[in-house]
DNA sequence: GGTAACTTGTGAACTAATTCACAAGCACCC
DNA sequence: GGGTGCTTGTGAATTAGTTCACAAGTTACC
């Protein structure tokens, strides 16, 4: 299998929604262009990047709103339970294991972790705060899929040490920082400030 | 000015944590090489990056740390104090409006804001949760540069609408939803469900 | 059955981004 | 002052990603 650009990836998953809200709407078919017009690309550009999946469409008619996403949801491996651990119960981490769009596309928030001993043995949500220390043995035992960081970042660097060490082969870091990690592990960095940023220079910048 | 690519602004904001950092424990040059090995990048792909702005190293030496910290700052924009307002009191909100990386890198929060009656008038941090339907007056008044929107994906177009049109030309969208505004707004979404995607596609599609 | 109106899937062409590779500049030392 | 060892800045080459353009397939209708 060729090797799929992330961009392709984050477009496929922007139709899926699309699809999603269009599939609720009772419309059964779709063409690649109305479909570029809400993801803001082009009609060829969504063709292009089904193309690399296989073919799902009809010639003449589109592509069947329902089972694309069937085969969106495939191609993304949204069929299996996904199991989540949050490291970090600060104002972020406790957000995110109560962000309802987690549960309601497969991923399951199964634990969340910190290091304070204040914080340990809390409740958020239906969860209690576990000790950060029992967080190798665990993802060894209930076998989480992806570690999901919101620390502090002098810290975040250690902990994608430990959890990758016990198996965990997916991040997704909120700390503002950049890990390093085994080649065969996949991390997707939300970096706020980077973002901050990214509109700081498009504003200093517009006039030119 | 030649256009700059958003891959670019994302490293050369990378590049300055490191440099933060760097020149926090008192070295004084770097070699691009040096850069590069922090960012995961090539030493190449550094010095390209800052070839669009200037030149700013010595041959034969490298970079001094200091004046690279001083131009990258004034390359994002960092020279001015931002003004940040949240809309959505909910708990990414709240979180955000508390997130310290705000201040410290020159993002001042002004105010946050719901439409929720029970949330008006609430305390977060040093603030008072605004009624959102006061929001236009108050950015003509106040002169946000950036509005953070951590809402339901229901109301995020109509929201951005509608500070759109009271002159805000930046915005930090947490709402899993694509925003359309005019040409001259630039928008970052932070989409939580495509990153947690992109890393279910990662973890399906490894063994190839 | 034929034709008109669509729309997909995909090589080819193009554009953007990254990496290469090397001349030119600087510091240090003899 | 000239040689040595580094490191930048940047055109050229390469690689990656996007858009074009069109053959081929589908439906609707006469």
């Amino acid at each position: 299998m060729k090797r799929i650009a992330e961009s392709t990836v984050r477009r496929l998953s922007l139709y899926l929604s699309f699809l999603e809200e269009i599939e609720g709407r009772g419309q059964t078919t779709i063409s690649s262009d109305e479909l570029a017009g809400l993801g803001g690309t082009t009609s060829a550009q969504v063709r292009k990047d089904l193309s690399f999946f296989g073919s799902f469409g009809k010639r003449g008619l589109g592509y069947s709103v329902p089972e694309l996403c069937v085969s969106i949801r495939e191609i993304l491996g949204l069929g299996h339970k996904w199991r989540v651990c949050i490291v970090g119960a600060g104002k972020i981490g406790t957000a995110l294991a109560q962000y309802e769009a987690f549960s309601t596309r497969g991923f399951h928030v199964e634990a969340i972790y910190d290091s304070d001993p204040a914080k340990v043995g809390k409740a958020v949500d239906s969860l209690t705060v576990r000790d950060v220390a029992r967080i190798e043995q665990d993802a060894a035992k209930e076998g989480y899929d992806i570690a999901v960081l919101a620390i502090p970042p002098e810290f975040a660097q250690g902990v994608a040490d430990r959890i990758t060490r016990a198996g965990i082969k997916a991040i997704l870091n909120f700390a503002p920082i950049q890990l390093s990690v085994p080649a065969d592990v996949t991390v997707r960095t939300v970096n706020m400030a980077q973002e901050l940023e990214g509109l700081s220079f498009a504003l200093t910048n517009r006039i030119e």
